[in-house]
DNA sequence: CTCATCATGTAAGGAGTTACATGATTGG
DNA sequence: CCAATCATGTAACTCCTTACATGATGAG
């Protein structure tokens, strides 16, 4: 259920359409929360008949036309709501450490094969991450300008300040993820010697 | 798609019934991949309609029965080609990172709310994945214990060291979870300070 | 006129959650 | 005989994935 709360947390910096929200979410909340087009749509479609945002028809050239929603005065209760209550934790399921738990049962190529891929993957992560901090510092992510110039500027530094934790937490996690497995690749290295 | 390779993990140590596997899983792979037990009854069913595991109806008492199933030669071929495959990462979809790169929007007391209940969920993870490190040092998990027999004593320290290297890498993300966590809520005291 | 981009979905299916349902056996 | 635990599910629902579908507009 984070999805709307994701999308609202979006649109209560001004009136979207589906489109404009779809590219939108990928640049920035997309980084925590993943969610296709084909899931955006719908759920949009969802909040606004359960009261939470209301979408308005706008014509585009001759016939053309796309639907603009804004947040209603419910809905941004409703997200100040799930902001102030606990969060629930999804169960585990963790496909790389539940494979790590048994790489005994496979050849050490195919363990490097997994660790090397866990690196680029994570690496891959980190980049995004450290990228959207740069962003952060230079105030050059378009979004987030947006979201600023609607705040007032004594609270523009808890609003960055907020961003960067959130982002520093989870490049810290991704080089985590980095060291964890190169030492894996060290250790299958080492069982190989002494077998 | 992860859920029955946890299952065959377990189940290629020797047959198990679903009441018995359940039980198992708990305590050894569900560290790391949860399932209840109204999901794993009928994954059984279906692993067995693809010729996975074979499962064998045995008289208890007067009229009880239980199913208990082994793994088939297809099914060792199936763990292994999964083990020796890339592993499919799923999208990210973080609540926490979500909710934390928005604190801005409650307020300080829900914020440390938030970050003190994150702290209090991944000490509570910590325990159990140091928890099972011990039992793997102390060679006092059960399950590892039957896994240990079936295995060439030249190889279990290769077994051992890969669990040791899975839980190690849970437990120290608890750790970083924890650390961020508590940067956050020195965070929140410094920007209600300035604020 | 054609292609990139704008714009919005549906359909089918898999995976997971929560709640409910039922009965047998064993130890005290 | 009663409670714990053994034993095995079903049903309804939400969420997410993957693939497919369709058409309009604007720039060159």
């Amino acid at each position: 259920m984070s999805l709307r709360y994701a999308l609202l947390a979006i649109l209560r910096v001004g009136p979207l359409s589906g489109y404009d929200l779809q590219k939108q979410f990928s640049q920035s909340v997309g980084h925590v929360w993943h969610a296709p087009d084909s899931q955006i749509y719908p759920e949009l479609r969802k909040m606004e008949a359960d009261g939470l945002i209301e979408g308005e028809e706008q014509v585009r050239g001759a016939r053309g036309t796309r639907r603009v929603y804004h947040v209603t005065a419910e809905g941004d209760a409703a997200y100040r709501t799930w902001m102030a209550s606990p969060l629930d934790y999804q169960r585990v399921r963790d496909p790389a450490h539940l494979r790590a738990a048994y790489l005994e049962n496979t050849t050490p190529d195919a363990a490097r094969d997994f660790l090397n891929r866990h690196v680029a993957y994570w690496e891959s992560e980190l980049e995004q991450f450290e990228g959207e901090l740069n962003h952060i510092e230079h105030l050059s992510n378009p979004m987030l300008v947006r979201r600023l110039e609607i705040t007032p500027p004594a609270e523009h530094e808890r609003t960055l300040a907020y961003k960067r934790f959130a982002y520093e937490g989870l490049a810290e996690r991704a080089r985590g993820e980095i060291a964890w497995a190169r030492r894996g690749l060290k250790l299958v290295d080492r069982l190989e010697a002494a077998g």
